[in-house]
DNA sequence: TCGTCCGGCGTTTTT
DNA sequence: CGCCGGACGA
């Protein structure tokens, strides 16, 4: 037997029902994973049910990793074999490679990040003349969010967010189109389009909805209040034949409705489906109650949000903190120094953190850790697979896959440089348009369209042949160093950039890439194909995948970094929540724009609620921004509040006595020289 | 074909 | 202030 006694009631009770609709309102530091980890446990050990039919759901690698292991360790592997515990897009593609063809595609697929989409939003816009210049991000962007709404290419002026007077929107009707076609004819799919058409599938065969929700009978939803309308759809979908839903969420933390999420969707599950159970987590295990004070004055404010207060048995008469600092560099330098001296109190790096809104932020504290040598990680940032060199390499293995990938052909036809520039490539265009080939077909059609060019062209389809071959009868690490090799890569890397610094740090780049074939092999062993590993890179973040043969039990000794939305579902005895300034939190586009700050004070609320034991939040008199200084003031979200907190005028010294005062200066002059030498 | 210069713009982001 | 993208010139 799995107790359940362990639990507290609301979260005994929604581990315990399993039939039917079910809403679990959890608060920040509830116990969320906990419950449905047990809730899982439960249905597998004690009601004796198939682990095949027990679908979980997340957003992200982490939490998804995070519930395996959870669930795991109170199954044991063998019992647990056979969960389904994915993310959305993850789930997606699996889907996908078995029913695609259903929609015209073949099933191995490129699958398309941004720059990807970007450069097919050049290309239809090139194909239009128009008088007015468009912004690519601005119609891209506006593509997604349709996608994310689940409003196809076809339905885009018929549905409400299509404004016939709106030039942008006459533009975004003809760039969709051309794109999804696009799309289709470089057999791809964007990151949105994993969801998008499995919708489709869902909408047009439902048979195969219903297979899909046969084989799942039990489904589990984490962090429902970002899901979007697509999520949403793709949900209903999947329960369609038995209602067995268990969602996750706290309408509290929404964060995301800037890329669709819908919020709705968790405030009106009753409505969708009816005689859910819905079950409040309260009882928050994570901060003291002075912390937890804070946090439900700030959010109390929203309007349109059920309802709930959270609690904790722990009591404590630290009060959060506001300082006041001069500018940017003096906020930098007041937390950091903060920081050393916890360290030097003994104290471990890896329970603190400094949050932030925006990315920009980041740039002075990181600079004033390094100069005090505190040790720090940034957590977000570029991936792994946006390093021009792997991407690059990942070009190669996406047209070897499928040459019929444009894109990637593209980015690889000139790189190492083989005298195929621009020139050249219209020729080919052109040529594949009119014979309604694809772009590599062409090539091998006519390598002699520029006779000047035949011999490099020839050569780099016999490569690309070659190594379809060599991937099938070779390991994975194998001929991945061969195609390096074979491209003379290395050498291009090295004509590249003029210092050795850089030269170094990209040649690295390109080992570690070999380096993660190697140990996707070592993991996957039977499924290490090609395709599963194309396809890994662009669905996994880097930052698990370094991590995999580490201890991640134990938090490393260094202060972590990121911004509040990559902090959500985290916990670190100390936070610094800095840039508590109106035009930061409210961000300054959010007012422009007039619309639902909501969202921001949901950001600040996250924020608070990430710190146990000790919360510092920080505010500028002064903020330099794109190189100029601007006055700022204290953010709205902690008017009226002062009861809450205590405020600190780091400005000047008079927190300090006399004698702090003078420890303080020599022991920040002291740094300073430190971090010099 | 490739490199350089200039102008504009500047949240958050998983997959 | 610094990055990125487009235009233009060698």
């Amino acid at each position: 037997m799995i107790s359940l006694s362990g639990l507290n009631d609301p979260q005994r009770e929604a581990a315990s029902t399993v039939d039917g609709p079910v809403l679990i309102l959890a608060g920040a530091g509830s116990g969320k994973t906990r419950t449905i980890t047990y809730r899982i446990a439960h249905m597998v050990y004690n009601l004796n049910m198939n682990p095949k039919s027990i679908l979980g759901v997340s957003f992200t690698n982490k939490a998804s990793k995070e519930m395996k292991e959870r669930v795991i360790s109170l199954l044991g592997k063998k019992k647990a074999r056979g969960l389904t515990l994915a993310t959305f897009h993850s789930l997606g593609v699996k889907i996908l490679k078995e029913e695609i063809h259903l929609l015209g595609y073949h099933k191995n697929f490129s699958i398309y990040d941004t720059s990807d989409q970007m450069g097919i939003v050049r290309e239809a816009l090139k194909s239009i003349k128009t008088e007015k210049t468009f912004d690519k991000k601005q119609i891209l962007s506006k593509i997604g969010f349709l996608k994310n709404k689940g409003i196809m290419s076809e339905e885009f002026t018929d549905s409400p967010y299509f404004d016939e007077d709106d030039p942008y929107d006459l533009m975004v009707d003809y760039v969709y189109r051309f794109y999804q076609d696009k799309l289709k004819f470089y057999n791809a799919i964007d990151f949105d389009d994993i969801l998008n058409l499995v919708v489709r599938l869902f909408r047009e065969f439902p048979e195969v909805t219903t297979k899909y929700s046969e084989k799942f009978q039990y489904v589990m939803v984490d962090e429902y209040q970002d899901t979007n309308p697509l999520q949403f759809e793709l949900i209903m979908g999947l329960t369609k034949t038995h209602n067995n839903l268990c969602v996750v969420g706290d309408d509290d933390q929404a964060i995301y409705a800037f890329r669709g999420a819908d919020v709705t969707n968790i405030l009106e599950f009753e409505k969708n489906f009816p005689g859910a159970k819905v079950v409040k987590l309260e009882e928050n295990y994570r901060s003291t109650m002075p912390i937890l004070d804070l946090a439900n004055k700030v959010i109390q404010e929203n309007k349109n949000r059920r309802e709930k207060s959270l609690w904790s048995k722990m009591q404590s008469d630290v009060n959060p903190l506001l300082w006041l600092t001069a500018d940017t560099d003096h906020e930098a330098q007041v937390v950091v120094d903060e920081i050393v001296q916890h360290q030097g109190n003994g104290g471990h790096l890896g329970d603190m953190a400094i949050l932030y809104r925006s990315n920009t932020q980041a740039q002075p504290i990181e600079d004033q850790l390094r100069l005090s040598q505190v040790p720090y990680t940034i957590l977000g940032g570029q991936k792994f697979y946006e390093k021009k060199e792997v991407k690059d390499l990942i070009a190669y293995l996406s047209v070897i896959l499928n040459p019929k990938d444009q894109i990637a052909l593209r980015r690889i036809l000139n790189i190492p440089h083989r005298g195929i520039g621009n020139v050249t490539l219209e020729k080919y265009l052109a040529l594949s348009d009119e014979k309604e080939i694809s772009l590599f077909d062409a090539l091998e059609l006519d390598p002699a369209l520029d006779p000047r060019r035949a011999d490099h062209i020839v050569k780099f389809t016999k490569i690309i042949r070659t190594f379809q071959e060599k991937f099938r009868h070779h390991t994975l690490p194998e001929a991945l160093s061969s195609l390096i090799e074979e491209i003379n890569y290395l050498k291009f890397v090295e004509k590249c950039y003029d210092s050795i610094k850089q030269v170094d740090r990209r040649k690295n780049d390109v080992m570690m890439f070999v380096e993660s074939a190697e140990r996707f092999v070592k993991y996957n062993q039977a499924h290490a194909t090609l395709k599963n590993f194309v396809e890994k890179l662009l669905l996994q973040d880097s930052q698990d995948d370094q991590d995999e043969d580490e201890d991640d039990d134990v938090r490393k000794n260094e202060v972590t970094m990121m911004t509040l939305h990559s902090s959500k579902g985290l916990e670190f005895d100390t936070v610094f929540l800095v840039g508590m300034e109106e035009e930061t939190l409210p961000h300054k586009r959010v007012l422009q724009l007039g619309e639902d700050i909501g969202e921001e004070r949901r950001l600040a609320y996250v924020g608070i609620t990430r710190a146990q034991q000790k919360l510092v939040m920080t505010y500028c008199k002064e903020r330099k921004l794109y190189g100029r200084k601007t006055a700022r003031h204290k953010s709205r979200f902690l008017n009226e509040l002062s009861n809450h907190f205590t405020e600190q005028d780091r400005t000047t010294f008079g927190h300090l006595t006399e004698e702090e005062e003078k420890n303080y200066k020599s022991s920040f002059f002291n740094n300073l020289i430190d971090g010099l030498e």
